[in-house]
RNA sequence: GGCCGAGUGGCGGAAUUGGUAUACGCGUUCGACUUAAAAUCGAAUGGAAUCUUCCAUACGGGUUCAAGUCCCGUCUCGGCUACCA
C-alpha cells in the first residue's frame, strides 16, 4: 500500500484543476425564464491586501469556509460563482516606494504573483479568470465612472474641513497615521489644518441604511454597531434669542421637556455666531480659548475631560421662563453633531451638570423623581413628573416632550428634528497610491468633471514619491500630467472653449475602490460598463460574503453605493450582500495576536512544506473551533488532523473488503451523511470534521463498504479536495453530494432513559414501537432495580417525553 | 462611562427547541507490534468515594417534573465606542 503523500497528491490535482480551468464559472442563463434557470450561488471573501508578507493564517481562514460551501453547493449541482481579487491601493506599498523608490506598479504585481501562487498550494476553487485589481487602470476607470454618476447626482461635493497635519514632514496625515497624538514618522505633534476635501453625502441614506439593517442576514453584533453608527436620535431643534441682537441660535437637543430648566447656552468652539457675540471685553479671551481647542489633539481632549470653557459675554433668553441665560464656549459640545450648540440643563444632564458646578451656573430642577426612585445621581436624567416648568407642571416628562415642542412651533422657535451620528464619508486621500478623483480645476477653481470617454485617468509615474510641502501627494510633481487642455462649456456663456486645467491631485479612499468590486466579478473584463446589466441580475447580489474586518466602514459603505446605484437604475436589488459571516481571529499559540515582533507569527506555507499539506491545513483550521470565535493555533492539534486524513487513505488504499450492508452501517452511514450537510449549512464546521472522524472511528471498528468509503470521500471534498479526489478516483466515483434518507436513520430498538427526579437512574434498550406505550415503558422502567431503590415511597408524578425517549417520575 | 459578546475537564471545544453534561481532537497513562525508537493499532481518562452514589458548566438566588440552556443579581475576561446634547 502506498503511503498518504499530500505533497504528491496535491501538486498533481493542483495541475489536473488548472489545465482543466475546474473552477471556470458557467455563464448565467439569463435567457430562460427565472424558474428553468440553474439555482445559483455567488460566495466572496472580502479580497486581501496583498501584502509582501505573503498569505497568514488568518486569510486561509477566512478563504477555507469561503471555499468549503463553494464545493459544498458546486457537488450540489449549483452553479458556483467564486471569484477573487485584491485590493491594491493603500499606505505600506506607497511608504515601501519611498523607502527604496520601487515603483507601486511594480511591488504591487510582485505581490500579487506571489499570492495567487500560495493560493493555488491551498487548492482554492477559485475561477481564476474573474481576478481582479483595484490598481488596475482596466479597474479604476470604472471605479472613476462612479464617482461621476455620485458627482452628477450632488452625493460627491467638496467642503472645507479640518486635516491631521505634521508640520515637520509638511504632509496630511491619515487618522491611521496618528498615534497618540503624533506623527507615527517623525514623531512630531500633529495639528488640525483646514483643508477642501472631497465628501460622499452618505448621509442622504442614513434612514434607508438605518431601516433595512433589520431585514439583513447578517450577525447582530455587526448589525448594532451599524445602528450604533448611524446613531439616530430623535429630538427638537429650537430656536433661542439673543438679547438684544435679533438674532437666534438654533439648538438640538433630545429632551425638549426638561427646557425650563435650561440656564445657560454652549457653543461650540468652531460655532459661527460665536464672533459675533463676543463683547470687546470678552474677545480676546474666546479668540484664545478658540486657538487653543482647535490645536487640541484627539488624545488630549480624551484624556482631559475636564470641563474648561468661556464666557461670551451675550444672553439669551429662555422661551419657557424668559430668564437671561449667558451663553459659553467650550469644546465639549462638537460642531459636528446636531447644531453645534446646546441648551444646557445641569439639574439633569451630567456634562451640563459637571460644567454649571465648574463655572458656578445655576441649576434647576424641573423633574420629580417618581416614588421609590433608587437614583440618587446629582442629576436625575430619567423620567418623572414636570415642577417649575409653568402650565407643564405636572405633566409626565415622556408626554411633555411632544406637547413642548407643538407649543415652541406655535411660537415658531422650535419643531420636531432627526439626528444622526454618521457624518458625511470624507473620501479626499493627498496620496500617490490611489485612485486618482476624476475632477480638473481652472484657474478661478472652478470644478469640470473629465468626461466618461476619457477615462481612465492614469495614475503617472513619477520619480520621487514623497508628498510636497503643499500638503499635495506626489502626484503634484508629475507636471505634464498635472496640466493639460481640455474642451469644456464656459461656466459664463456657455459656449464650448478650450481651456487649460489643472488636475485633482486627491486620490480616493481605498474604501471606495472596494465599495463596488462584488458586482465587476460578473463581468470583470467588460470595457463597455462598470458592470453587465444582465450578469448582473443573474448572479448577484452577493448570497454569502466572508470577511473578519470592516463591520462598519466597508460594510456600510458598500450598502450605500448598493442603493444609490439601486436609485439609478443600475442595480435590481438594493442589499449587496444576503448573509454575512464574521469570522474570529487566528491567535498565536499562546493565545496573543500574531506579530512579527514577538515572532510567534505561523505561516500557513511553512505547515503544508512541513508534510502537512494544505488539505491538513485547511481541514484543520475549520476543527479549530467555531468559525466566529477567535482561536488559537495548536502545533499538536494539527497532528491530530493529519492523522484523522491518514486514517482516511488508509481506509481506502489498504482496504479489505467489508462485509456488506445491515441496517446498522446504513444507519451510521445516512446519519453522518445528514450530520455533515447539516452542519455545513449552518456554518458548523467544526463539528462537520467531528462527524467525520466519529464515522472513521466506527468504521476502523466495523470495517468498511465501498459505500461507506465514496460517501466519506464526497463528505470530505470541501475540507480536503487533493485528498477527497484522489480517493475518489480510486473508488471510480462520481463527486455527487449524498443525500440521506430517513428510513436508514430509524433503528429497531431505542434507549430509554429513566430519570427519578430529573436525575439519571437507568437506561432501558427498548423496541421502537414500545415507546408508543406509555403504560409498557413506565412497567419496563419500574421493573428496574435502581429505579425502586428511589421510588420507595410511591410515584407522585411520571413525565414522558417520547421525543426525547425520556421518563422522568416524580418521586413522593 | 455606554453598548455587545463570552465564562463547561489538564487544554481546544460539543450538547439543534429546557430533556442522558463533557461528543470530537490534543495531552497523559497502560497495552500490542519492534532489538529499540518513531509511526501505527487497541484500551483508559471531570473530581471524590468504590460497584453504585455524591459533587461539578464563573459565583449567589429564582422558575420548572427537569436548567450549561430561561429570569434576577454579582464577579472576571474580551471587543467596539467614547463628552453625540
Amino acid at each position: 500500500m502506498d503511503r498518504y503523500n499530500p505533497q504528491e497528491i496535491e501538486k498533481k490535482w493542483q495541475k489536473i484543476w488548472e489545465k482543466e480551468q475546474t473552477f471556470k464559472a458557467a455563464e448565467g442563463d439569463d435567457n430562460l425564464p427565472k424558474n428553468q434557470k440553474t439555482p445559483k450561488v455567488f460566495l466572496a471573501e472580502m479580497f486581501p491586501y496583498p501584502s509582501g508578507a505573503g498569505l497568514h493564517v488568518g486569510h486561509v481562514r477566512n478563504f477555507t469556509i469561503v471555499d468549503v460551501l463553494a464545493r459544498f453547493y458546486t457537488q450540489q449541482q449549483m452553479n458556483v460563482l467564486r471569484p477573487f481579487g485584491y485590493d491594491t491601493f493603500g499606505l505600506p506599498a506607497e511608504n515601501y516606494a519611498i523607502k527604496t523608490g520601487i515603483s507601486p506598479q511594480s511591488a504591487t504585481e510582485t505581490n500579487i504573483n506571489n499570492f495567487r501562487k500560495q493560493l493555488k498550494r491551498l487548492g482554492y476553487a477559485i475561477d481564476w479568470s474573474r481576478e481582479i485589481n483595484t490598481s488596475d487602470p482596466e479597474y479604476y476607470r470604472w471605479t472613476q465612472w462612479c464617482f461621476l454618476q455620485l458627482y452628477k447626482e450632488g452625493l460627491a461635493y467638496r467642503k472645507e474641513s479640518y486635516q491631521w497635519w505634521c508640520p515637520v514632514d509638511q504632509t496630511v496625515l491619515a487618522n491611521e497615521q496618528v498615534e497618540n497624538g503624533h506623527c507615527w514618522r517623525c514623531g512630531t505633534e500633529v495639528e488640525k489644518k483646514k483643508m477642501k476635501q472631497w465628501f460622499f453625502k452618505i448621509t442622504d441614506y442614513a434612514d434607508e441604511l438605518l431601516a433595512d439593517i433589520d431585514s439583513l442576514d447578517w450577525p447582530d453584533k455587526i448589525k448594532t454597531m451599524q445602528r450604533n453608527w448611524i446613531g439616530r436620535s430623535e429630538g427638537a431643534e429650537i430656536d433661542f434669542e439673543v438679547e438684544g441682537a435679533g438674532t437666534m441660535i438654533k439648538v438640538f437637543t433630545t429632551r425638549p421637556d426638561t427646557i425650563f430648566g435650561a440656564t445657560f447656552l454652549v457653543l461650540a468652539p468652531e460655532h459661527p455666531l460665536v464672533s459675533k457675540l463676543v463683547t470687546d471685553a470678552t474677545r480676546e479671551k474666546v479668540d484664545q480659548y478658540r486657538t487653543e481647542t482647535l490645536k487640541k489633539s484627539e488624545i488630549e481632549r480624551q484624556e482631559n475631560k475636564e470641563k474648561t470653557g468661556v464666557f461670551t459675554g451675550s444672553y439669551a433668553i429662555n422661551p419657557g421662563t424668559g430668564e437671561k441665560m449667558p451663553i459659553w464656549v467650550s469644546d465639549y459640545v462638537l460642531m459636528g453633531y446636531g447644531e453645534g450648540a446646546i441648551m444646557a440643563v445641569p439639574a439633569h444632564d451630567e456634562r451640563d451638570y459637571e460644567f454649571a458646578q465648574k463655572f458656578d451656573l445655576p441649576i434647576k430642577q424641573v423633574i420629580e423623581k417618581p416614588e421609590g426612585s433608587t437614583d440618587d445621581s446629582e442629576c436625575y436624567h430619567g423620567e418623572g413628573e414636570l415642577i417649575n416648568s409653568g402650565h407643564f407642571n405636572g405633566t409626565r416628562t415622556e408626554d411633555a416632550r411632544e406637547q413642548i415642542v407643538s407649543w415652541l412651533e406655535g411660537q415658531g422657535i422650535g419643531k420636531q428634528k432627526v439626528t444622526y451620528r454618521m457624518r458625511d464619508w470624507l473620501i479626499s486621500r493627498q496620496r500617490y497610491w490611489g485612485c486618482p478623483i476624476p475632477i480638473a480645476y481652472d484657474e478661478d477653481g472652478n470644478e469640470y468633471p473629465i468626461p466618461e470617454d476619457q477615462l481612465p485617468v492614469i495614475i503617472p509615474e513619477v520619480e520621487d514619491y514623497k508628498p510636497d510641502n503643499s500638503g499635495r501627494s506626489a502626484l503634484a510633481k508629475a507636471e505634464d500630467w498635472l496640466h493639460f487642455d481640455m474642451e469644456v462649456e464656459d461656466k459664463k456663456t456657455g459656449k464650448k472653449v478650450v481651456k487649460h486645467l489643472t488636475r485633482e491631485t486627491d486620490t480616493l479612499d481605498g474604501y471606495a475602490c472596494s465599495s463596488w468590486y462584488l458586482w465587476r466579478y460578473v463581468s470583470p473584463h467588460d470595457n463597455k460598463s462598470a458592470w453587465d446589466k444582465n450578469a448582473i441580475s443573474y448572479w448577484a447580489p452577493t448570497d454569502i460574503y466572508v470577511g473578519a474586518d470592516h463591520a462598519v466602514a466597508h460594510l456600510l459603505y458598500i450598502r450605500f453605493w448598493c442603493k444609490f446605484f439601486a436609485d439609478q437604475g443600475l442595480l435590481p436589488f438594493r442589499e449587496p450582500v444576503k448573509t454575512l459571516l464574521y469570522n474570529g481571529y487566528i491567535n498565536a499559540p499562546d493565545g496573543k495576536k500574531m506579530s512579527k515582533s514577538k515572532g510567534n507569527v505561523i505561516d500557513p506555507l511553512d505547515v503544508i512544506d512541513q508534510g502537512y499539506g494544505a488539505d491538513t491545513l485547511r481541514t484543520y483550521e475549520m476543527f479549530i473551533g467555531p468559525y466566529d470565535m477567535d482561536a488559537a493555533w495548536d502545533p499538536k492539534s494539527v497532528g491530530g488532523v493529519y492523522r484523522f486524513l491518514n486514517r482516511c487513505w488508509n481506509l481506502v488504499f489498504g482496504r479489505v473488503e467489508g462485509q456488506s450492508d445491515s441496517d446498522d452501517t446504513l444507519r451510521l452511514r445516512h446519519q453522518t451523511i445528514k450530520r455533515v450537510t447539516d452542519d455545513i449549512h449552518r456554518h458548523n464546521f467544526n463539528t462537520a470534521v467531528s462527524a467525520m472522524m466519529e464515522y472513521v472511528n466506527e468504521l476502523y471498528k466495523t470495517g468498511a463498504e465501498k459505500d461507506d468509503l465514496i460517501t466519506l470521500a464526497k463528505l470530505l471534498k470541501p475540507f480536503a479536495p487533493h485528498l477527497a479526489c484522489e480517493m475518489l478516483e480510486k473508488l471510480g466515483s462520481d463527486d455527487v453530494w449524498p443525500v440521506w434518507e430517513e428510513k436508514y436513520l430509524v433503528s429497531s430498538t431505542a434507549e430509554l432513559v429513566v430519570q427519578v427526579n430529573g436525575k439519571l437512574r437507568a437506561k432501558i434498550q427498548v423496541n421502537v414501537e414500545d415507546l408508543e406505550d406509555q403504560e409498557k415503558i413506565e412497567k419496563l422502567a419500574l421493573a428496574e432495580k435502581n429505579v425502586q431503590n428511589f421510588t420507595k415511597n410511591g410515584i407522585k408524578k411520571v413525565i414522558y417525553v417520547k421525543k426525547a425517549k425520556l421518563l422522568n417520575l416524580v418521586a413522593a
